[in-house]
DNA sequence: TGCCTGATTGCCT
DNA sequence: GGCAATCAGGCAA
């Protein structure tokens, strides 16, 4: 292995505030091969971004924030750089960055992340040993990592929950990306907003 | 392997 | 009152 999980991660490598507001779709782009990293109270969990959604506003039908701002996705209308967290199918939650300057309400949804660190910890949460079923899904990774409700709106700039620069996957620095319509909606279907890590195994469908 | 269904809760119409 | 950016398990083939 390599260097202590703890230290592989560091304020440095830290995506900055600009970084999120480069226009939602390209962002969403740019996450993939990006690092979540969690210091949750029972130990520290991290996994490679492999697969995003981009949601954006007036023009999206799929997106929450189509209708307008209500106390269910305030934390989507927040500043760039910031957790956008929501309930769904009243069991589930998802977790996404928000993408677009105050009140303009547009994010990226995290759908699937490859397990990177922690990976014991997240077996425990997700009460499974297959890690190819750890972070498979929007809702199966929030179980993994542990993210919690409480944590929408918080900062992944500064905090225990953080987004870091992709790093050399397989030796490479540049990741082949392939884009197809999201998952799971009616509205806006045929938009080509889902990206995904080519060729990984951890995406929640096929690419 | 793949389709179908139940679980479960808050929020919007 | 209905439905939602989901998931696991059951059953058929």
């Amino acid at each position: 292995m390599r260097k202590r999980d703890s230290e592989q991660f560091t304020s440095d490598t830290i995506l900055p505030a600009d970084f999120y507001c480069g226009g939602t779709v390209s962002v969403a782009r740019a996450l993939i091969g990006a690092c979540l990293v969690y210091n949750s109270k029972e130990g520290m969990t991290a996994g490679r971004i492999v697969e995003t959604e981009a949601y954006l506003y007036k023009t999206d039908p799929a997106s929450h924030a189509y209708r307008g701002q209500t106390p269910r996705n305030g934390a989507m209308f927040g500043p760039p750089g910031h957790a956008y967290i929501y309930l769904i199918y009243g069991m589930y939650l998802c977790f996404n960055v928000v993408t677009a300057p105050v009140g303009d309400g547009q994010a990226v949804l995290i759908r699937a992340l490859e397990p990177l660190a922690g990976i014991e910890l997240m077996k425990v949460r997700r009460k499974t040993d297959d890690i190819g079923r750890l972070c498979s899904g929007p809702g199966k990774l929030v179980q993994a990592m542990g993210i919690r409700r409480e944590q929408s709106g918080v900062s992944l700039i500064a905090g225990d929950l953080t987004l870091h620069a992709p790093r050399a996957y397989r030796g490479a620095t540049e990741f082949k990306i392939a884009v197809s319509r999201r998952i799971g909606i009616t509205a806006g279907a045929e938009l080509p907003l889902r990206f995904c890590l080519k060729g990984s195994r951890y995406l929640s469908a096929k690419e």
